[in-house]
DNA sequence: GAGTTTGAAACT
DNA sequence: CAGTTTCAAACTC
């Protein structure tokens, strides 16, 4: 039974790794056939399993990443690591000493598993290709970590071996390994674990694990966490702790192991899923395991083993924890770092850890990033220009995958940005390369330039912030100003940074500011409040097909001005010529559904002799009463078309938090525009902020083009109505383009088939609300 | 930097 | 839905 098993397993592992935070539910059910796990397969598992979680919670893994690393400053060189050790490692490091030893090898190796695991949960969601990667990486990590060189990954697999051998005990233990592995393929984890546990390796680790534990209120959380699992089903965790002990006592625990593995992993699924979820899940694994494995239960000689087996169930609970904590520790996190600067402060805190930790920063960062993305890249972003600029660079570094540079790049380069970085992961690694593609285009090469600074600063995490605030990038220094709201907490759309979905950052002098990640909770509700008033206010407000002119399949003579501003403006005096019109802010023409009066909109008046600049051209033409028409008409084929992408990009991304704030060089004070600017695509969909000014009346004319990469601040479009998408008309029958779907721009916005949504002369149907 | 203007956002 | 108020950016000095 056991052998044959074993292979079927290995092979329904692969499966899960498909898909496998619902394969980790299905694995939860101890319908699934016991398998004993190979290690390689637990491990392939895994870290496939590792990208479901991603799905998620990708983020939650990048925290933990940060933390191995932090905590195994030392090994963690193999990069091929479980990151089921590297979740055993957490875990033990909460627990400790006992585990600890395990936890070294663990530690290190999760940390890289880890990283990768979370890397390839984001990339999975963003990339297939990465998650190939990632699978075939991963099997080599597990190899790695069972012989990698710091750590006695031998010893791992010979545990999974003989604990795959291991009849009676092993087919039961099997089972819940599986269904705990399953998932997460946590069972490499377990095994390794085990065999850590058996070895002494984990004695290293067990500094690690102290130091995990000390590490940090993430740490802490998921260790709270982890208790509160192991608590909660009191039967699981005293098994655990007998558990542990049997397994020191008893070298072959292999049983042990497993019910650990098991444990952790289905608790990791869970975190993933959510904390309580996990918390249960784990509950029920263990009390499984328990009953499995009665002996185990009543044998906890050792408290170590109890932390072994604490510290797997924390490792599964800690990534999954990790993510879930991701969000809270992110708001504990920032909550401290707030202080500082509300976005970096959770960087910061991952980067204090992390460079703690170890000098992988980058993982730590990516994962950290991962996890936290949920939602608060869209400061990291935000001011970043130098988001644009990161994600280049990662790109261009071709990390792993795009996704996990991205993450990585943008917590490195944004301590806050990790959030964001999570985003743009979620989004998609093709995002990373069109941005690198965008961002590398013009208009922000100036801003590039200090993008790259600031980047370069993320990667040092800690300098980063400073340097942010100390340099103000040319666009950066821009766009790190944000807003100067005094009454509004910046929780309302008169906030610039909160229309725009990305937290208030240093730069802003905002006051009494709510909107930073420590308020993650009382921001997401606002917006939350405010899209159900308006589903668009978070949209772009300007919608502009990219650039006219290349981009097209349309003719960009056709398409007026690049793109229309969703609702129109209601100038009155400005004569559509200042920036207090949003549409001449947007570097777009007004158009019919412009209120506006004496329009004099350089880019397009309303009245259609708008004169449409192509945006190449800038200048205003006059209009082409005929190009309006055909435009109109066309635009609604193509708002339709946008829509559909919109949708279909909203719906894959999770949250658009992040968005990457463009630095846009505005005009004088070089202040991204309000109005955020969304280009559609073909390829995707980008919504700058503010930051990409398109006009090149503005003072950055490029900006337009290259602008529209801006992407959407995810996160908020997450948190966003899915409406974006869809095209609604404004509650005052004004237009109003899809906010949150922002298409991604493709890399090349001009050359990229656009779809130009340009003055939607009605969104029908679609307008959810007006 | 302070004050004014402006129009969007929010409120009624 | 319209009118009014509030707000913060844009602008001016």
């Amino acid at each position: 039974m056991d052998t044959p098993e074993r292979n079927q397993i290995s092979t329904a592992l692969s499966k899960f790794e498909d898909s496998p935070v619902f394969n980790y539910i299905n694995n939860l059910s101890p319908i699934r056939p016991v398998k004993s796990a190979h290690i390689t397969q637990t491990f392939n598992s895994l870290s496939f399993s590792s990208p479901p979680s991603v799905f998620t919670s990708p983020h939650v893994t990048s925290f933990k990443e940060s933390r191995f690393l932090r905590r195994h400053n030392p090994p963690s060189p193999l990069k091929p690591k479980d990151s089921s050790e590297d979740v055993n490692k957490v875990y033990s490091n909460d627990e400790a000493s006992a585990d600890s030893t395990l936890s070294h090898h663990n530690s290190s190796e999760l940390h890289e598993s880890a990283d990768k695991g979370i890397l390839v949960g984001d990339v999975s969601i963003a990339l297939s290709i990465e998650q190939t990667k990632f699978s075939d990486e991963l099997p080599q990590s597990l190899q790695y970590n069972c012989g990698s060189p710091g750590y006695d990954p031998p010893l791992c697999c010979d545990d999974g071996n003989s604990i795959l051998e291991l009849p009676s005990e092993a087919a039961s233990d099997v089972g819940f390994v599986q269904e705990g592995c399953k998932t997460d393929s946590a069972e490499p984890e377990l095994h390794l674990q085990g065999t850590s546990q058996i070895d002494p390796k984990g004695e290293g680790s067990d500094c690690d694990w102290d130091g995990l534990l000390h590490n940090g209120a993430d740490l802490l959380i998921e260790e709270e966490a982890f208790k509160g699992l192991m608590q909660k089903p009191l039967g699981s965790s005293l098994r655990l702790c007998d558990y542990v002990p049997l397994q020191q006592s008893a070298c072959n625990n292999d049983q042990n192991v497993h019910m650990v593995d098991s444990v952790a992993s289905a608790s990791e699924h869970e975190i993933e899923n959510h904390c309580s979820e996990l918390v249960v899940a784990v509950n029920t694994d263990h009390t499984q395991d328990s009953l499995a494995n009665g002996s185990f239960l009543t044998s906890n000689p050792n408290e170590k083993m109890d932390n072994q087996l604490v510290s797997v169930t924390h490792r599964g609970i800690r990534r999954r924890c990790l993510d879930f904590e991701m969000a809270g520790v992110r708001k504990n996190s920032d909550d401290n770092s707030n202080t500082g600067s509300s976005t970096a402060q959770s960087e910061v805190r991952n980067a204090s850890d992390d460079k703690q930790l170890l000098p992988a920063k980058r993982n730590a960062n990516s994962q950290k990033g991962i996890l936290p993305g949920i939602g608060l890249h869209l400061n990291a972003l935000a001011p970043l220009k130098d988001g644009t600029g990161i994600q280049n660079r990662n790109l261009t570094s071709g990390r792993q995958l795009s996704l996990t540079n991205s993450t990585s790049l943008l917590l490195s380069a944004c301590q806050e940005n990790q959030h964001l970085s999570i985003v743009s992961v979620s989004v998609s690694s093709e995002r990373e390369l069109d941005l690198s593609g965008n961002d590398v285009q013009p208009a922000e090469d100036s801003s590039l330039v200090p993008a790259y600074t600031a980047d370069e600063d993320f990667n040092p995490n800690s300098p980063k912030k400073k340097k942010r605030k100390s340099e103000p990038v040319g666009d950066t220094s821009e766009g790190c100003k944000r807003c100067n709201c005094k009454k509004s907490k910046c929780l309302k759309l008169y906030c610039e940074c909160f229309a725009a979905g990305v937290y208030c950052i240093e730069p802003c002098s905002c006051q009494d500011c709510f909107n930073k990640p420590v308020h993650e909770d009382t921001v997401l509700q606002t917006r939350k409040q405010i899209e159900s008033r308006n589903p668009l206010a978070f949209a772009p407000k300007v919608i502009r097909s990219a650039d006219s002119v290349p981009e097209i399949g349309i003719d960009p003579n056709k398409t007026p001005a690049s793109a229309r501003h969703k609702r129109g403006c209601n100038c009155k005096k400005s004569s559509c010529l200042k920036k207090y019109c949003e549409c001449y802010q947007g570097g777009v023409g007004c158009s019919i559904g412009c209120r506006c009066e004496g329009c004099k909109n350089a880019f397009g008046r309303k009245d259609g002799s708008t004169s449409i600049v192509t945006e190449g051209e800038t200048e205003e033409e006059t209009e082409t009463s005929d190009k309006g028409v055909e435009e109109k008409a066309i635009q609604k084929t193509e708002f339709q078309n946008i829509e559909d992408h919109l949708e279909s990009t909203m719906v894959a991304t999770p949250l658009r938090i992040s968005r990457p704030m463009l630095p846009m060089p505005f005009s004088s004070k070089g202040k991204p525009p309000r109005s955020f600017v969304t280009t559609i695509t073909g390829s995707g969909y980008f919504t700058s902020q503010k930051l990409a000014k398109p006009n090149p009346l503005w003072s950055q004319p490029k900006s337009f083009q290259t602008v529209a990469d801006d992407e959407m601040p995810e996160i908020l479009r997450g948190d966003s109505s899915p409406i974006a998408c869809i095209k609604t008309s404004s509650p005052n029958g004004k237009r109003v383009s899809s906010p949150n779907c922002e298409i991604r721009s493709s890399p090349t916005r001009r050359g990229g088939r656009k779809l130009i949504l340009q003055s939607i002369p009605s969104f029908p149907s679609l307008t959810p609300r007006p």
